[in-house]
DNA sequence: GGCTCCGCCAGATGTCCTTTCCAGCGGATC
DNA sequence: GATCCGCTGGAAAGGACATCTGGCGGAGCC
């Protein structure tokens, strides 16, 4: 299956140059002139990587943003708009995974994004199955063994992040910072409530087991 | 917790000169002259992010040997010798995840440093194996001989911590420091405790030693 | 505007871990 | 071999943590 790449890139001839290109090297390609757009594609295509420009979408596309479902961990390459390493810099220090200056080498970009791609590959599977659990991300449902369970939004991505990798133990911090995007809150009982009522969904048989705490450390999910 | 960065550079100049930045921006920095003693310490110390700058040394990283255990997906850096786009896509495609070309800035590279630590913290599998003995830091899970021992947070750290350097001797004071997190306390038997518990819940096999004490000074894990 | 659902927040309770204490053992030193 | 000091490992007290329930407020829907 081919690469989805995501250029958020306002200039269009530039745009769609880079649209060729890459479509010749074997991508899937989305074009977005806009930040508004270009939001409203990462949600609704998942691009295995973001090319952008701006760094306002950068920050804008790890924060989140209230009802909206983008993946905040998604693979960011920026085009900068200068060779400066200081923006260079800047970039890394707001998110972005990697940068190129301009004028760049198309072929670097495409190394750059090749090895990217290496590194994230297999970390936003699209349908996680873990013995007798299913979680299928797009269409935000999951099932045990069969039986759909139904959760709400912050329930399903706790339940997507647990079971991202299954036996994994994620520590409190981890979630908090990953399903609610906290910067630090410490001394509430949300993460717990929720765990505690998802445990609950999502036992079908009576003696199922899947959300397992860790004592002092935070939770995992088994099978 | 600091990360660990190993620097397999050659020339003795630069090495220390990087490792002495690095070190003030807070990372333990462990150096390496040769090929031989980077694949080395690749596998006993387990870095966070590998800096080098020969590509051989990179390609032999990502195809591992039979019998040695370092992390094949450890991050990499290349430090390349030139500014020359070429040998950037070359070193890319030969399973670095990020370059920099020389003279590079070292603010930039910083900033590549923590982009990296930050795409692959948690993902890099952070599993000890030393004889026996397995300590699957991602799960939690410690096996002798695969048979599972079932540990509780502050033994597991204990366990951890000794496995990271089998045969080194650790002293009290560090064990109480970097799993206790005290400053001085002396005069509990906090440790000594956990230390027994832990010994026993390993000793499957009657003549199993473990967690062994040196008099005087502190613990170890293998003979 | 009323209703419902969702997310967030304590409080009471129960569970399990952590620490401490102590008696006994065993190296270390001379 | 005698003495000292540190290590061992059981048991028990205390504390830290997790769970679940119920309530509050806001957003979205009718």
């Amino acid at each position: 299956m081919p690469s989805a790449v995501l250029v958020a890139e306002p200039q269009l001839e530039t745009r769609e140059l880079l649209g060729r290109q890459l479509r010749d090297d074997g991508f899937d390609v989305l074009g977005a002139a806009r930040r508004s757009e270009a939001l409203e594609l990462a949600e609704s295509a998942r691009p295995d990587v973001v090319l952008l420009a701006e760094l306002e979408l950068c920050l804008r596309l790890r924060e989140g943003e209230p009802g909206r479902n983008w993946d905040r961990n998604v693979p960011v390459i920026v085009l900068a708009s200068t060779s400066d390493p200081v923006e260079r810099v800047r970039a890394l220090d707001r998110g972005a995974d990697d940068v190129v200056g301009r004028p760049f080498a198309y072929d670097e970009l495409l190394a750059r994004i090749r090895a990217l791609i290496r590194r994230t590959a297999g970390s936003s599977e699209d349908v996680i199955v873990s013995g007798d659990l299913v979680v299928d991300r797009p269409t935000r449902r999951v099932h045990v063994r069969d039986t759909p369970v139904f959760l709400s939004a912050k329930e399903f991505e706790l339940v997507a992040k647990l079971a991202s990798q299954p036996h994994r133990v994620w520590t409190k911090e981890e979630l908090l910072r990953d399903v609610w995007g906290f910067r630090a809150l410490g001394r509430t009982r949300t993460l717990e409530s929720h765990a505690s009522r998802v445990r609950k969904k999502l036992c079908v048989a009576p003696d199922d087991r899947f959300v397992v705490n860790v004592w002092g450390v935070g939770y995992r999910m088994l099978e």
